[in-house]
DNA sequence: TTGCAATTCAAACAGTTGTATGAAACTATC
DNA sequence: GATAGTTTCATACAACTGTTTGAATTGCAA
């Protein structure tokens, strides 16, 4: 166990250089370097390169979940186990979003980490996304119980758009920021979320989303 | 320039491995062993692996883009330079959402190999994406043209969420059918165009997102 | 047929990658 | 202060990568 000095320098090491040039292009050479350690130090501490990345991509992501099930815990406790729709959506993507946007100055490196690991999709995050469904069906659960009318297609359609809408905001921030010349401002995180859970609200409850196209033959 | 063939069965080969195995793990000596031709073939005709993944990211894109603007083109002169706003939409989404979806052993090749790069996010293919503001922009003028009260972030906020809605439901696809167990239908392509182009109206159109969080204080 | 360019091919190249090894340095316990 | 266990280190390994080379082959025009 000792210092574990050379362990969190190579996490800290990992986490910044995979944020600033992601994992395309960082060897282990290049974080023993950023880490001041020696080559073998990696697959001494972590095993092998995979098992550093998904170690690094679980601690965040369970802090995020945590966050996410805390704000909803408190939600349904606060109305009886049945919370407003909007206040549903916000603890699913204000945590993500929270975590990923905000003054790029001050993003820390964790934010800026988190961002690749949703630009970037590399095997060993992939398999730990694919573990993310039983998370997700927490929040299905709470958007039924709060909305008992809606049929349950539907609820999972809003809960996709509404992922969607927070994830490719993230992704393409920098695309958003340079198309809008700057009018969208991504930094003003409450902002986006707000909108983010306004539109996929009203996904939720306008009078039925029209479950067909207009008309079948108007699509090529 | 002779035959054409050697280049022609790269160009196949190299399209059903990226779709089938993703860029991570396909070398070119796996694209040349599944189209027979030899080694150096592939850098003879196309200079260089990322130039051949860019040919066929780049000639798949602009069949796109080219069916998306015919759409747009024709919705702008059936309404005298001012479509509505349900069928811009349509015409940004539609084509990609069904290049993408719909029924998967029916799914071509091509659409498969898109469906990849939306996911997988690879350097030449990267470059190629961010040359797509100046695309955008022209919907973003038929859409201040259809909606010419509404402001002009509100608009891209609106075309922000709608290209989300699309892409996320064609990258994530398969976690949806899985976390719906099935009961989310994303082979009927036209239903998912509408589900789509519904919620991205509503987020344009509904009177005046509230361009707030409701209060500031309300945050963390 | 001859000549010339375009194409194919086997082979090698040069570089990088993650990982393994075994000795050395350290640390704490007795 | 010797011992046992942990950690560090330099170095080598083995495999794989995209690319290049130069000779062989092909196809076509004169």
């Amino acid at each position: 166990m000792a210092s574990d000095h050379t362990r969190s320098a190579i996490l800290a090491a990992a986490e910044r250089l995979y944020a600033d040039r992601g994992f395309g292009d960082v060897t282990l050479r290049d974080i023993v370097a950023e880490a001041g350690v020696n080559l073998a130090a990696v697959n001494y501490h972590f095993g092998s390169k995979d098992e550093l990345i998904a170690e690094l991509f679980v601690s965040r992501s369970i802090a995020t979940n945590r966050e996410r099930l805390r704000e909803l815990k408190a939600a349904e406790e606060d109305g009886g186990c049945r919370a407003p729709i909007e206040v549903i959506l916000r603890a699913l993507v204000g945590p993500t979003l929270r975590g990923c946007l905000g003054p790029e100055n001050q993003r820390s490196t964790a934010a800026r980490f988190m961002i690749r690991a949703s630009i970037e999709s590399v095997p060993p995050i992939r398999r730990i996304k694919n573990r993310e469904i039983d998370h997700l069906r927490k929040f299905v659960g709470a958007m039924r119980r709060s909305l008992p009318d809606r049929s349950e297609v539907d609820i999972y359609w809003g809960l996709n758009f509404a992922l969607a809408m927070a994830h490719h905001t993230i992704r393409e921030s920098e695309r958003l920021t340079k198309l809008s010349e700057g009018k969208c401002d991504l930094d003003d995180v409450e902002d986006v979320i707000a909108r983010v859970v306004s539109v996929a609200t009203m996904a939720l409850t306008a009078g039925r989303m029209e479950p067909k196209a207009p008309s079948k033959v108007a699509a090529r």
